[in-house]
DNA sequence: AAGGTTTCATACTGACGGTATGTAACTTCC
DNA sequence: GGAAGTTACATACCGTCAGTATGAAACCTT
């Protein structure tokens, strides 16, 4: 093996062993996914997960914070591509509702998250990634004298919770392309709601 | 012991373990709560539990159930004292969210349910419960004219994954109680998005 | 009351999360 | 440039727990 750093190894380990995590974590659920199997997908084994992460729990918060990482970085990427602070939260619903169609996404993020690393801790991630965006979309919109007065923070993390629901409901119609449109109506309704 | 027939004894045990199981996954969640552990509380051993219940998931379905059944029951109850269709679902409103006040089944419902039985099962379930009384109270409100046509059941959906949200939301909050109007006038907000 | 069925207990197996310990790769210091 | 020390991993092992097999006790049928 060529000569490599301890730090070009140690991270190369950490980074395979995250995204294999991933995939397994995201196609067969937390449960169903033991360390030996993500160890042996990576080509290492057990000791090298539990030198890099504290338990299995730490692995799947690292793939959890991946995928948030992701997501938040789509989101923000079409945001800045509308005119204003309202454009932009419409298109991130609709751009949330389509990231749902990820079955990995689905199953990390919001049906194994909240059971494995609890609440709090999911929305504290979510704080600093998917939330976050959504969060900044209304008090952009707040800005513009677009949307109304109230506890932000608390009325972003009902749409939140609206729309991964709604993610979940797109993902198990018969045909998500074609549901997403009505989808999203009844999901932009709902921020009329804030609207002023 | 006297002398009980079959069916007194098989039920019985089963409502134990039920109510047992409901109490212990409720307080300790899914993963961290023993088969041996819930047989043990409930004065009976493994055998039994596997005798009546085909297994983990099983007898966790079944507290899951129990708990929808409670919920539905008591969102039943306070939405027949309203005068109107509209009144009864703010009531409704209201009333979930204290009920997620109860760490038992904020933790069997919201938290491992969705993990544990897959999301399918978790709203198959809740489609003959606590969603139930939550559609039949837009249809009621649509049909006294008052809800504006769409999708009732994604709008159900939409809103029940918001009021999940807020019931952690207020379970988390410092003060619930203080909390609770501050939280239920942006739900009820969200509600008018949909008011003709 | 004898034979059959249901209800449950006991004993056991395999899988898996986690730990202890050993070893190879890399770094630091002389 | 080699010894000493640290980091990165592999291997072996332990404890826990879900699930199974088997047997005994309670109950039912005739």
């Amino acid at each position: 093996m060529t000569r490599r750093t301890q730090a070009e190894r140690s991270d190369a380990t950490t980074a395979l062993l995250i995204t294999t995590a991933q995939r397994l974590f995201g196609a067969h659920g937390y449960a169903a996914t033991s360390i030996d199997a993500v160890a042996a997908a990576a080509g290492v084994t057990k000791g090298a997960v539990y030198h890099h992460f504290g338990g299995k729990t730490a692995l799947f918060r690292a793939a959890f914070v991946r995928e948030q990482e992701e997501t938040a970085a789509t989101l923000e990427r079409v945001a800045f591509e509308q005119s204003d602070g309202w454009a932009a939260l419409r298109r991130g619903i609709r751009t949330f509702l389509e990231h749902c169609l990820d079955p990995g996404f689905r199953q990390i993020v919001i049906l194994d998250g909240p059971s494995v690393l609890g609440w709090e801790t999911v929305r504290e991630i979510e704080y600093g990634h998917a939330l976050r965006v959504l969060l900044d979309g209304m008090r952009l919109a707040q800005a513009e004298g677009l949307f109304a007065e109230g506890d932000l923070p608390a009325r972003a993390q009902l749409v939140f919770g609206a729309l991964c629901e709604g993610g979940m409901l797109l993902a198990r119609a018969a045909d998500p392309v074609a549901a997403l449109p009505g989808l999203a109506a009844e999901a932009d309704r709902l921020l009329e709601a804030f609207k002023v």
